[in-house]
DNA sequence: TGTACATCAGTGAACGCGCGTTCACTGATGTAC
DNA sequence: TGTACATCAGTGAACGCGCGTTCACTGATGTAC
């Protein structure tokens, strides 16, 4: 009669199944995200859809709400993703420049420009990607945005000793959204952004004149 | 025989039908875009439908399509009213300040806050709405973007003597881009945007440090 | 080890809906004489 | 001024398509004994 149920424990946890379905569902959820990010960086967020993500992966369309939910939790995981290389990239420019404060600030800033250039479609969703109406973002998704932030504090709390705490944040977070303003305008290529070739120049002198600027102040 | 043919005068010209109907034309067009106006402030960009602009301007669907050609070309009008009142307000608060340089482009960052604060969605419309591929932005309506620009480049002038033609332009839109971004973040509500409540200062913050730091360089 | 049975990941056809655009038709507006 | 006819703005039902999501089913994986 009961021979077959699973006692409580194993349900709950929901673990009853051995390691290979396990595997075998975690590589699937693997490859789904990485054909994500590959039609996401080859056909801009709205190229996304569910019959050739599926397709692609070699799995049914079905197969891709066990896996992973959702298109937009896909789409979460392609961003949180993106951010994580991003902030490597911002990383490494930081970890290459020179001791000094504004060096460093303009070695992140570089490395933004060089970074949405080289990933054009996979930094644009970033921001263009919006959660249907009542939901709320994931919090394992949103933690991933403070990459954005982080290396721009240190520097600039060098540079800005009067500054700290809730102020600082505040500063590095203006600081951060005046590059991304500049780059996402030239990048988007309307309206009254700068010309591509010259956005390397003019984030940098923005850069420099925000924070002699700011010195003053 | 020929009696009811138009003259080919009258065909190029495509006037052939008098004032009654062509009145009647222009103004089913400016409802339409009117009523297009009030559902993307109270509904957004992705809110608006054919159906519903036209049922709320009270004429059938198909009106649409030979009053205004296209759903897109409607937002391009929208968005082209809506760059004319940005453009007043920005030259008002331009008028109303001081007569220094740098005050005027106090101003003009402050009046750009207000104004987006004031017309969220209108104002988020003029930067989300894409033509589809392949499709080229007409040039009555590429114009209508220099009002975004054009106040800046007085005061920016003055300030930096030392800049003209290009370069002034460059710095202008770099200028703009700056601010923009900062406003854009912000009233998004996401990442690492500033609180609203703070955009107003931050954004004040940000044009003195610009400012004066690109005096010294 | 082998047999009987339970589970649930994965399947893919079908659902359902939203929505921009078209098109055969009509009626008001205008022209010719 | 009146009559016959042409035009084209405006109508709204129908078209067509894209696409996210569901769901009854199946088969591989696992458990009990």
């Amino acid at each position: 009669m009961f021979k077959n149920k699973m006692n409580d424990v194993q349900k709950i946890i929901g673990c009853e199944m051995g390691n290979k379905t396990e595997a075998k569902r975690a590589e699937l959820r693997e490859r789904l995200i990485a054909v994500a990010v590959a039609q996401i960086a080859a056909r801009g967020l709205a190229g996304l859809k569910a019959r050739e993500v599926t397709a692609e992966a070699g799995c049914a369309l079905g197969a891709l709400y066990t896996a992973v939910q959702d298109l937009d939790t896909l789409v979460l995981h392609v961003n949180s993703r993106t951010l994580a290389r991003l902030g490597a990239a911002l990383h490494a420019a930081c970890e290459g420049a020179a001791a000094e404060p504004e060096a460093r600030l303009l070695a992140l800033a570089a490395g933004y420009v060089a970074f949405a250039r080289a990933n054009r479609r996979l930094w644009s969703a970033l921001f263009e990607h919006r959660l249907p109406e009542g939901v709320e973002t994931p919090e394992w998704h949103k933690r991933d945005h403070a990459v954005l932030i982080e290396e721009i504090i240190a520097p600039l709390a060098q540079l800005r000793a009067d500054l700290a705490g809730e102020a600082l944040l505040m500063r590095a977070r203006t600081t951060f959204a005046a590059v991304h303003g500049v780059v996402q305008l030239s990048l988007q290529g309307r309206f009254v952004g700068v010309p591509e070739e010259d956005l390397a120049d003019e984030v940098a002198a923005l850069v420099r004149a925000m924070l002699r600027g700011a010195h003053l102040a």
